[in-house]
DNA sequence: GTCAAGAATTTTGTATACAAATTTGACTTC
DNA sequence: GAAGTCAAATTTGTATACAAAATTCTTGAC
């Protein structure tokens, strides 16, 4: 019972939200100082709601709260990027692991369907609706990993990395290469075989080889 | 550069501390309600720290943040710590498969002089002295993992599961069963055998068998 | 010209005051 | 007597005012 979908008018939640799109698009630069009376201002509210929101945000590491000094938004660097895929590689196995034993049928449905739909993206060469299946289908699998609390901390590390799983997927061939992947680990999946799920789902989301490469590519293009 | 050991005098912060530690010990009940004026009162100071106090809290998963409702404890029900305790074990797993390839000799010698500290508490029967050097012990391998993020979500969760983690030594024979399991899992790290490292330590944190039980039975007892 | 010390200014942290929303209780009605 | 409705009273959410800390700018000495 967390609050379902329940629109909450709270300035707090409205501001929280606006910021952290501002810092996923890169509309603000990385060290930059987040000033409380010019911004909150700018929303419209006072600086208490503001400060609610910086607060929060700094519980999700996308901005650094110093004492006395500010808040100063925080992009992860190449190292902590790493870092992050290579803990996001983890639990998105772990959810595999659980998943090949625990999925229902119904999900499996689910993620053949997300897969079609995938490739009909491919086909048209749409990028936006690749990505949008492609991200349903891993959301199905952490659900069906049967652990609500594994689902919920891998989500919240999904959402962080997002920009960064999206431009990977701009990169030539790698499209295709995924939808391989995800008919692997289904494959996986359907046979219960909870190793081959791991295996399969770590790879696929790991950051290693070419994509290393690509990565830090688009990271160094994004800090121009 | 997170704010090293700074000594902050922040109102906030100390006071989400000590909300975190009476929550931990269990001096607030499961869906009690935390009165802001009352409680902020207490602490000597106004609601405006308190309320930072609460919303760190809250995406702690310490307490729920009702909008319009107030802040209410949150224990963790049977399921969620079941959950709870599945994903620490896969996250020391992880930790445990690359600290096999990245630990460093000194830690590995760390490792070993708390098992030996270990061994010594057990003899002199004493629990908390064995907790103390048990935690130190997967301390080390976290930071071993050679992943800050990952060393810092695992240590975000240990310090969740603490005090239940603690309950789990105090049943008879578990020390002695602990310590074996921490001496396989250095043998692993010592001849760098990831999936044995990762095998072994997911078992030694993994709820299963008695020790289900055990949890389960702590639990009732907590709640009485 | 450079560096240091200190005052002025800016900015964060906290307290208080006010507004909005929810809960509670009384009163009415059936 | 029970249920519904409306008003009073709490209680949360937000704005503003004040205090403390840090930064910046000025001023003076070497």
């Amino acid at each position: 019972m967390v609050n379902g979908g329940k629109m909450t008018k709270r300035h707090a939640d409205r501001i929280a939200k606006a910021l952290e799109e501002l810092i996923f698009d890169g509309t603000f630069a990385n060290g930059e100082r987040l000033d409380e009376v010019r911004l909150a201002e700018q929303f419209g509210v006072s600086r208490t709601p503001f400060r609610e929101a910086l607060q929060r945000l700094s519980l999700s590491g996308l901005v650094e709260l110093v004492p006395h000094r500010g808040a100063f938004v925080r992009q992860p660097g190449p190292v902590e990027l790493i870092e992050m895929f290579e803990v996001m590689a983890e639990m998105e196995a772990a959810c595999g692991r659980f998943a090949a034993m625990r999925i229902s049928d119904e999900a499996l449905d689910d993620l053949r369907a997300a897969n079609v739909r995938c490739r009909e993206a491919i086909e048209r060469g749409d990028p936006d609706a690749y990505y949008a299946e492609n991200e349903r289908f891993h959301q199905i699998i952490y659900a069906q990993s049967g652990n609500a609390f594994l689902a919920q901390e891998a989500g919240r590390l999904h959402k962080r990395l997002r920009p960064f799983r999206r431009q990977q997927l701009r990169f030539r061939g790698r499209m295709a290469q995924s939808m391989e992947e995800h008919e692997a680990i289904v494959e996986a999946l359907v046979s219960g075989d909870a190793e081959a799920a791991a295996l399969r789902l770590r790879g696929h989301v790991a950051v290693q080889g070419e994509k290393f490469h690509r990565l830090m590519a688009s990271l160094r293009s994004a800090a121009e």
